[in-house]
DNA sequence: TCAATTACGAAACTGAAGTATCGTAATGGG
DNA sequence: CCCATTACGATACTTCAGTTTCGTAATTGA
């Protein structure tokens, strides 16, 4: 197998790294991708053959600039909970209303893109749900309240207050909150 | 005052349901300011004239449909937010992820577009706001956590599962949330 | 009646995402 | 060496939001 011409191994990076200099030069709206292509030296055709939206691409360029955030590890489970809480609050206050919206609109209409963005969270998702658990067999948080709920209550206002208000979150708003709602 | 020829009073009408017909077909996406003006029968211009983005227009469309939505009126302050709620679980149900999506990020980019968005939610918000006050004077809430911090909470789980999650967002769901919150 | 002012419609235009076409370049297998 | 296959670049194209221009219509005020 593998017949044809391979593709040119430096250009993904080229691409990543024009598209992320613009990204943060002009936001989501403000990148376009004929600039990008224009800047990494390729033709557009070529950026579309590996992205095939600019949502892809834009995730494409998060995936690679997160990298490895580190997940807390403190050995107290609460704790850990408000710390990544805090962590996802820092990196939502990083990307900005824009970036974030860009992607959500663009997640509700390609099922592909929702793919992508949820991989993005999919590792902080699993160590929450693990730190629930723990912090449930450890007693020192109640059953009462289902984990995804809380989960969702703990995120929720992030994301609400960043795209919706427009109020300010940054990480003591976050640990207040997550503090307040495993004490339910 | 009032030099120069008149507006056709009909027209804004005619445009409006012209754009309220294509937003439930179409969705937010798909519906397309050409397609309104052909379909009202008027040009592109005059409709530009009177909203100057299809986010205003969308605002101005959702502003009619919603009308005078009922506000619960129990006469007990908690019974009453946990209704408003599954209010308004139900009203961005209603409205669909793509939709709400479309006027978040519209919001983002345009200060008149989320003033518009805001006065679209600001009497349920200040009618929550005087419920929590009553429920607090009656002891029937804790004092414990900021009310605005609580309607963070209530609101902010319903638009994260719409935007993010995408899982279903019902009136029991809400309903649940509040009375969780309101227990706090 | 006439001048200033504003609305309307028609049309062309701009910018940006994404698609389609086509000639050319590079690889592997026979 | 040749052929199928895939990548690349160039260019033109489609769609849609929003703008610009311009000729014409309706109104008020003098």
């Amino acid at each position: 197998m593998a017949a044809g011409r391979p593709r040119e191994l430096a250009t993904d990076g080229r691409i990543l790294t024009a598209a992320g200099a613009l990204l943060v030069e002009r936001g989501y709206a403000g990148l376009s991708i004929d600039e990008v292509a224009i800047r990494a030296g390729i033709a557009k055709t070529t950026l579309y053959r590996r992205w095939p939206t600019k949502a892809h691409l834009v995730v494409a360029v998060i995936t690679v600039l997160q990298g490895g955030a580190p997940m807390p590890d403190t050995g107290d489970p609460v704790q850990d909970l408000v710390e990544l809480a805090a962590g996802i609050a820092e990196a939502l206050r990083a990307a900005g209303a824009g970036l974030v919206a860009g992607l959500v609109v663009a997640a509700a209409e390609d099922p592909t893109v929702r793919e992508q963005v949820d991989a993005l969270w999919r590792g902080r998702r699993e160590v929450a749900a693990g730190l629930l658990r723990r912090a449930a067999d450890a007693g020192r948080i109640s059953e009462t309240v289902d984990h995804g709920v809380r989960l969702d209550l703990i995120v929720g206002p992030l994301y609400y207050r960043l795209l919706v208000t427009g109020d300010p979150i940054d990480p003591e708003y976050a640990r207040a909150v997550a503090r307040a709602v495993l004490a339910m």
